[in-house]
DNA sequence: TGTTTTTTATACTGTTTCGCATAATATGAA
DNA sequence: TTCATATTATGCGAAACAGTATAAAAAACA
């Protein structure tokens, strides 16, 4: 639980004055659980140090601590974080009602978007990323990261079923494994970026 | 070069007498390398130490270095060995001209058996692992995984264009495209296996 | 003004890490 | 036997690591 600042029952809401007791806080949640979400997906967890973290953040130990846990529920949080930043780049896009091929492709260019930002070379896709290294000790990260798996197969499967009834697709096509083939081109784009292959090839794919 | 115990001009090729000068080797360096491999697909680069390597290898330090290398050489030679183990797996099945269908069977049986061998959950692909992880900061280590990326797409394309040779295939496919696709498939079995997708589920994409 | 509360800043602890220096050991050769 | 060579075994040392204890600082409140 982040604690959003619980305004004391004042009239308007959000975005008033904060009116905390203590010292104030030199930084803010969401900025740093960015950064750190930034250096976590360029550089893993195990290769991530509190003390890069710390300077990533600008804040100290103790302040991590405090404001988000130890190590692995910062990890958490980030990946959290991610998904949701995602989501949402992704949502406008299905809920447009375009053609199913138009909405592929705005979609795979907005992937690219994602996993090719990073000032330290593309940085992937996170989910990918935590499947290939902590997903396979840590039950509780595995299942979120399941549970993302299956919900960019389930939004591929929606479109290409919407497609199917408005006639876009012939009725022997089956949604849910086109949805498979779409999210595995997800996929090696996610990967395939990673090892820098440059974007030209990866829009081809 | 690993130096396999050169004979001193005995008539026999192979497997004669080491007849080596000083204190004979506790360790066999094929063997020792496949333990150093098994535990880096299951653990990854950085969250492997040298004292687990040890341990998986029954070597002590100083002989891991001098077999080896440091960490990031024996890295390096693990990821070779792993793509000659694949590569030879894989031979056979590309040789024989089986129709396209039953050949792209056995192909993705034999990718499983690899992706989900491994005593502490199901390691993987190696290639697709390195890359989510190390192939971002380290050249040499991208250029050996972009290297592993285009040897498994040039496989499939080869076997597509022998099907449309073979009229098995119509006309208007794209080789290259298909090996594409045929490799995305690969790599989206190889990351969800990580995340203990079940294998009916695997078999099934 | 002084107290309470919350956060920051500094520093400490015990562990783990990598790489190497040194000594012991086991073999072939002289 | 003795020497040269190649490996093993022990363990050192400096750095990095995760997590925490303690003190200083900055704000609201009384």
């Amino acid at each position: 639980m982040v604690q959003k600042r619980q305004k004391a029952s004042s009239t308007k809401l959000e975005a008033v004055a904060p009116k905390r007791r203590g010292r104030p806080r030199a930084y803010q949640p969401e900025v740093a659980l960015g950064k750190a979400l930034d250096l976590f997906r360029s550089e893993g967890f195990a290769a991530t140090s509190l003390d890069d973290l710390s300077a990533a953040t600008g804040m100290n130990r103790p302040s991590l601590y405090g404001a988000f846990g130890d190590k692995r529920e910062l990890y958490i949080k980030s990946y959290q974080r991610y998904r949701a930043d995602a989501r949402a780049a992704m949502s406008d896009i299905f809920r447009d009602e375009l053609p199913i091929r138009k909405r592929l492709e705005r979609i795979y260019a907005v992937a690219l978007d994602i996993y090719l930002s990073g000032d330290a070379g593309p940085r992937g896709c996170f989910t990918v990323m935590t499947a290939a290294s902590e997903a396979v000790s840590d039950p509780d990260i595995r299942a979120m990261v399941l549970e993302g798996f299956s919900e960019l197969d389930k939004a591929f499967a929606a479109c290409f079923r919407l497609a199917k009834e408005k006639g876009e697709l012939p009725e022997t096509a089956d949604p849910v494994i086109l949805a498979q083939l779409a999210s595995a081109t997800i996929h090696t784009i996610a990967i395939r970026a990673r090892a820098r292959v440059p974007r030209k090839e990866l829009e081809a794919i």
